[in-house]
DNA sequence: AATGAATGAGCTTTCATTCAT
DNA sequence: AATGAATGAAAGCTCATTCAT
């Protein structure tokens, strides 16, 4: 009988191929990271890295649909959220820190597709992000015909929102590991909320 | 003996140059956009280009210096104008808009080595990034002092400004080119106003 | 304690890898056939093969040894059969292309052996042939002496006798399934026969 | 001004890759010829094959077209040749063996393509083979018609004739290299024309 | 006996860069 | 100054083989 490998086993093992990758990638862009390296820091041979993924970019794929989903979801749950807008936004803002935080190099990852790497990569990620913009513009368009928010164009104002959740989360990046993020959560929020508060 | 070329030729070929490479880059990214390509689209030998600059990362260096002195100098001459904040906020939005729009190619450019290519090359440019949220925020701050503006910490919310600013320049990218930029523009400009009108 | 599995069981299991590698051989050459689908196609695992071939050029060589025995047989008993010549030419001819038929994967294989893969396998090929070559000459050479056929050059003759039966076995290849076997073993049959002819 | 190139020059460096290609495939099977090996031996760089061949599979299917243009060629013109039948067989059996001779390597190439490799390969091959044939064909059924051979149905004929005359270039890799090519010729030619005179 | 997950040597191909002309 | 032929490092991927179970 062969060496059994529980389906639980050969998913942590993705997981951490994915993760190695993502680091690789965050660090080097995509095109420059490397598959012999990320199988050597994943502690596994060449080989197997295909035994887990169909190629390079389909393991790009994954990464991007996993960091996608998670944006996804983050958006959606709050913007569903049985709370004042007010809270709403703060919980927004927060749930981008969050996930800024705790998958960084996947959300480097995210943005690298989104605008560094081949047009035919980003195109789903944009798709994504547009089918978010619509979501959270429909929701705002509600929330101002029910005098919750002020008035204002849904989608541009959609847009501005999730520009500047992106933006948070890449701060770091820009502005170095010393980011105090639980201000710049509280900055966000304020600011947010002041644009959007109803006269 | 050589042939003289005067340093005003020599200067419109080297920005001959790189437009083409902005374009490719903007394409393809930094890693596939081929040199013989953009030897070939500027209608110059391959081994020309190695006369103008010293490698192909000296070339997208180069062209990061141009879009980052350009969003710099936006970015200092609209908050030094001496207008009422609100105004300058606007000429902010405006100033990025038209960026967006003129150097569409060179922006995709900057934010993919921004966050899309090796850290290496990203590196000056959020060195860049940092100097003008250090600016902005020296101005927020003593304009807030003032009573001009309301009064929050100065670095989240000039990160916060520049964040915004930037995701209204690659709108297109995400939205399609179907994006609205004045409208996009008063929309962002409306949303920064409110949230930092003095109360 | 080790599956008991008996010598017959063993020799069928054999056969069958021996087959699928033989039609996968034929239909992909020697190199590009693939262990892993062989075993596929084989019903067994990927490392079963292992235990009953030392490695992928043992099965290709243990499938030569295969075909070329045949081949070896049937010249062998053509040529001694207690017939005339012309009737021993054409039972020649008749063997060739009934192994064609029933075995024209293994017959493809020992071709592509011949010539189209590494020397050093087509070797033992060669070797075999050389001995049927040298085999059918003698019968050939004594023949003459008999005046059973015509004198001519020994060797030759029969170098051209065997090159002649290869080509037929190996025509539905070139022309297509659509070759009718019988009517050109009958050409075969008379052309070799005028050929030898005594005066 | 560029390192000029005459066509002249690069024609040259071309036939250089296709020779030392030719005799790499011809000892190791298209799949093992490496190249590397090729440009080594070649005495050029990894990348120069491929400012001369678009491809591996380039190089080979060159080669293809160039040895069977030739056996085409030779074919042609010697079924067209205005002699006796028994002189034209005689001037095709000489034919194939200077080509076996003089292009051995290429011969070796054609029916490892021909037999050995994938059958996408294979196919244009085979179809050339099979307008030869047909071309053979139609020549010995009006020679039959006139009177100047026996009447046998014409392609079974010519696919013997073509059998045969390929059985001969390949010899020396069965026999050794120390085949008697003027006395095989010889042999081929009488047989050949045995088989094929009138009653 | 049997398996198939894991491995890594080895392959083709691309492309930034050099340099003879 | 300008060129493009030539180069070879580097990369993704395949697959025969091993071996723990």
């Amino acid at each position: 009988m062969p060496k059994v490998v529980t389906p639980d086993e050969r998913e942590r093992k993705r997981r951490a191929i994915l993760d190695v990758a993502a680091a690789e990638i965050a660090r080097h862009g995509y095109d420059r990271a490397n598959i012999n390296t990320i199988a050597e820091r994943a502690g596994i041979g060449r080989g197997t890295i295909y035994l887990y993924f169909a190629s390079k970019e389909d393991v790009l794929e994954t990464l991007l649909d996993t960091i996608g989903g998670m944006i996804d979801a983050a958006v959606r749950s709050c913007i569903a959220a049985d709370l004042p807008w007010q809270a709403r936004l703060r919980l927004l803002a927060q749930a981008f820190a969050d996930l800024a935080r705790e998958h960084h190099d996947f959300f480097r990852v995210h943005v690298s597709a989104l605008y560094g790497v081949n047009r035919d990569v980003g195109a789903p990620m944009a798709l994504r992000l547009r089918t978010s913009v619509r979501e959270l513009a429909t929701a705002l368009g509600e929330a101002a015909r029910r005098g919750e928010i002020a008035d204002l164009p849904p989608e541009p104002a959609a847009a501005y929102i999730l520009g500047a959740l992106e933006s948070l989360a890449l701060l770091p990046d820009v502005l170095g590991d010393g980011v105090d993020f639980s201000q710049q959560v509280d900055v966000l929020a304020t600011l947010l909320w002041r644009g959007f508060a109803p006269p």
